[in-house]
DNA sequence: ATTATCTATAGATCTATAGATAATGC
DNA sequence: ATTATCTATAGATCTATAGATAATGC
């Protein structure tokens, strides 16, 4: 019953509704549009099976939206993959640790993105987007690239600082092996079908990924220093 | 004008066509077909659409597939994920280099799986997979689960023969690692509306990854002996 | 008067079938 | 007789619109 928002679904007369009825019909539609979409597909879903789930009348659809694509577009403008929430702040990890303990700050970088990524809404958004095409979307490929970006300016702070090491790759080919993993644990298994289980053992091996690249990439402390008196 | 097989659409009269104009219709449908569900989607593609392709009237489709959805099966028998030739066999890439120079065969083995995977029909199929939901099928999930216990196993042996590290993770934890970055490219940029440049970079940059991994994995040369003779 | 719903329906598809037509191969 | 195509069409469904109905809020 996730998701419904509470309300029963039932025939209305027609005419009105009192003011006791009132829900808000706008966002109910758009909520069992994602859904059907992201379950159907966008040529699999009709405005009659929208409305029915909304438990109204399917012209209704038309007042609320200008055609069948506006639905769609609505749902992309708000949960779409350019959504700033898509890309938890950094600060919100402890921006500190940044400076002080850059593994401890990715694992709780990439926790945090994790935990936005389980979201119900964005797991129907991933299951939408590998329905209609939009995986392949210019959207989604700017959002990753943009990811990408910034993993590899902080890779790049931390190899001037000594903390990386400087020798296995560029700062953006760091970034694509240490994003890679993560980008294709939410696309296969972050969707709305998957399990419980299966997102949890999607979500570990994530971080255990992050474990691995860790070892592999980071020095233990602060740089060692050629100084004898050390 | 790729992947027409050369044949020239065109309107036929009633009765079976003469001898010298017969073609391979059954497999002319399936072609149009596997092209169409990729670009639309399987709700989004019409039988209609389908024998338009191919030069035909739409009631063909009857006399070789008992209805839509057994188009759709057959395609993905013959294409799908579980098929052989998507794994190309190790030996393909030189077996002997497995033991004497693992970095170079992991190479050459990768480099075959993206030549293999940057084939039209291969990448047609990713963007059908992209646009009904097959990405999250459970017959994928079993095909990446299978590629990634076989690269684990191969991890392994080089763990045990001292040619790779055995600090960083355990086998099937460094075979996510390995793994990640090229099962995304391919889901991400090897699909049939990608450009040749964008397929080009996504290639090079598997190939990157490769290169990163391998310098982080493995050792430089046999194991290290504790032997004080050398 | 405006808003939010309904019923009814037009017109465009879509899947699938029935039955005609003509070439092939025994 | 069999095979490979066609035309015509039934019946279902889909998007979108027109116009009715009843509650709300000025």
């Amino acid at each position: 019953m996730a998701g419904t928002d509470g309300h029963t679904p039932q025939k209305r007369g027609p005419g009105r509704p009192r003011k006791a009825d009132a829900h808000d019909t706008k966002n109910a539609l758009q909520q069992s549009a994602l859904r059907l979409f992201a379950r159907n597909g966008y040529a699999g879903t009709s405005i009659r099976a929208i409305a029915r789930e909304v438990g109204l009348s399917e012209s209704v659809l038309y007042a609320h939206f200008a055609n069948k694509q506006a639905i769609f577009d609505a749902i992309l403008t708000e949960h779409g993959p350019q959504r700033p929430v898509d890309a938890p702040e950094p600060a919100d990890a402890g921006a500190d640790l940044a400076d002080t303990d850059p593994p401890a700050y990715l694992l709780a970088l990439v926790r945090a993105f994790l935990d936005d990524w389980d979201r119900y809404d964005a797991r129907l958004l991933i299951s939408l987007m590998a329905r209609d095409g939009l995986l392949h979307s210019p959207a989604l490929q700017q959002a990753l690239t943009a990811m990408r970006e910034a993993t590899a300016r902080m890779f790049e702070r931390w190899i001037i600082a000594g903390r990386m090491r400087a020798d296995l790759g560029t700062p953006r080919e760091l970034a694509l092996s240490f994003t890679g993993p993560i980008g294709l644990t939410r696309v296969l298994h972050l969707h709305a079908d998957a399990t419980d289980r299966e997102r949890a053992t999607a979500r570990r091996e994530a971080l255990d990924h992050v474990a691995t690249f860790t070892k592999a990439a980071f020095r233990a402390q602060a740089p060692p220093r050629r100084d004898p008196s050390e």
